[in-house]
DNA sequence: CTGAAAGCGCTTACAG
DNA sequence: CTGAAAGCGCTTACAG
């Protein structure tokens, strides 16, 4: 269908020079002497026939691809995951573009095997992956890893040597806890992402943890309630904290979505926020500035967090030397105005 | 760094045979007969191999590449434009897996030339590429497409025939109206999505007096105000519509994002919603359902238009016959609580 | 039923 | 300073 596109056979022709010299000069090799005349001949012969050079076959004769996958893999709750997905893509992209690399964007659908993804590998689609959410027991992953195939993970898998990319869970958490706590409030609930089974959901609960220690204040069971990734889970956890005693005044909730779901509690309470009841949430999700009150949340860095895992899967491709195993991201805490903190206002765009 | 893997060649040797046979045996071709014995003996070696036909060779064999890129200009709105991507790639991946085909993501990004994708299609990368918001000055698009490259739009660009999927935007426009009308409101102002040189926003408009002429309603200029993509646009151009007389009882905001800031706006004056003024949306951002009261919108089927441009683009690599240039998809009024229409409490997920 | 051979469009030692 | 040649791992007429 497509026109034929000119090649370097052409072009050597053209310019009465052979295809290593073609190749040679397009290829800008340095340590090459042509002498001036014939380069110029070569480069303007190329531009006249409005030459591009052929990627497939430079694929298969150098041996690298020079694009790498991105596969994702669409955790439990598909609305909370779309949230990280155009920051992750599009910091992976640029970071991959930055060096000369594509991104093939693989999403692992709900409905198909696991890791159907290591055919990419395998058959020299990509050059390396990153892989968004790997499971702990995915198998084909650690055999791939083993056979040294570049692989770069968002999130964790403990007990490998993968490299991973991943937010300071405990960190972000301990912000959020900190500024309630400066605020003054004592007693002080959290609803967890998730389950404890998910390490960030384990980490956010330390991190809270480690900040009422700090505060020198002593745990209490009773305002620990456990969210699952959504609005209902956030709302049945509310009503519980909601039911202790002593009245938690401010509360943490672990991700923004279930904190959709803790404020619809809130408000079916008639609870005042935050005059009466204060909350931070986690992830910054697009609907958090739009909620009323607007809500005070970690910002996860999901553009940095495609970046840096791009960026260190193409150090490990090209060889270059790896600085640490997992790396780590720093949240930031975007205080609006769930909180009750005193407001200098910030322009926020809409 | 990566183990070298087996060839076709290191199969035909293993089973005794040539490397033709091998191809011809594992590409399962039609109309080809090799024996039953010679045939197994062949998979059981390349299954023992661990054997994975190198795609870049195949690409170069065959001449094609089985991907497809997706083009994602950035408009002039980051945050609302994230709103569409997860969708809109996801369906375009599933269509393309389900043809076999890969999708190659590349993002234009505001500091760079507009038609950079351009290489990516005279390079051999793709066979085809989907263009998501093309510029109706894209001189390269129009060559590239004179040249018959696979191209299919995301959006619409008026004077060409190059295919393209969209979503009827008068209709969906029309549905809102409508909505409102059937609730008794008369005085319905208008905040377009953005200014009247997007296409959408014309038809949106179009949409909106379309139904106001079919309900016998005369057209009032200032009842129309004109949004631009975000919500300090929309606070604006509420704060405009709240000084008219009549005041209008009702307002389509043809963007959620506009909407966000004309609900500010509606707050600032103490309005109730929907009970001193009505409002419904357009797009069904995440956040819609967040905010109180929870929006009515008009929801875009992001999944189906990158499904249906994916479908349509592979027909095009293919050479499948076409049906139409242009595919218009419909959008569905989700109705909420900020229109005041009687509640059929319907379950969302959070 | 099966194989020898050309070709896809490049890169890259190697030789002169 | 430049060229002849091998090779990347497949597909695909073509021949027997």
């Amino acid at each position: 269908m497509t026109k034929p596109r000119p090649t370097q056979h052409q072009i050597a022709e053209e310019a009465g020079v052979s295809r290593t010299t073609v190749s040679l000069v397009l290829n800008d090799v340095p340590d090459v002497r042509v002498s001036p005349e014939t380069r110029q001949r070569i480069l303007k012969v190329a531009r006249r026939l409005n030459y591009y050079p052929n990627a497939t076959a430079r694929r298969l004769a150098s041996g690298k691809t020079r694009t790498i996958g991105l596969v994702w893999h669409r955790g439990p709750n598909p609305t909370y995951r779309d949230a990280f997905l155009p920051g992750l893509l599009q910091g992976a992209t640029r970071a991959a573009h930055k060096y000369g690399y594509h991104v093939l964007f693989r999403p692992i659908e709900p409905d198909e095997p696991d890791s159907n993804y290591v055919e990419l590998a395998r058959s020299h689609h990509i050059d390396g992956l990153i892989l968004s959410g790997p499971r702990s027991d995915d198998q084909q992953l650690l055999e791939l890893h083993e056979e040294r195939f570049p692989i770069v993970l968002h999130g964790q898998m403990p007990g490998t040597d993968i490299l991973s990319v991943d937010i300071d869970n405990v960190y972000g958490a301990k912000t959020a806890v900190n500024h309630l706590l400066s605020l003054g409030h004592k007693d002080i609930g959290i609803i967890t992402n998730a389950p404890l089974v998910y390490t960030a959901s384990q980490q956010r609960l330390d991190g809270y943890y480690q900040a009422l220690e700090e505060a020198g204040i002593s745990k209490n069971k009773d305002l620990v309630q456990e969210g699952n990734f959504d609005g209902e889970s956030g709302q049945a956890a509310m009503e519980k904290l909601l039911s202790c005693k002593p009245n938690p005044t401010a509360v943490f909730v672990a991700s923004d979505m279930v904190a959709m779901g803790a404020l619809k509690a809130m408000r079916d309470h008639e609870l005042r926020i935050p005059k009466d009841i204060a909350i931070v949430g986690f992830d910054d999700i697009s609907a958090a500035r739009f909620v009323t009150p607007a809500l005070t949340t970690v910002r996860v860095p999901t553009f940095g967090l495609g970046w840096s895992a791009a960026e260190i899967l193409i150090r490990l491709i090209e060889q270059d030397p790896i600085v640490q195993t997992n790396t780590l991201l720093e949240t930031e805490l975007v205080i609006r105005e769930s909180c009750g903190a005193p407001l200098v206002r910030q322009v926020e765009h809409a």
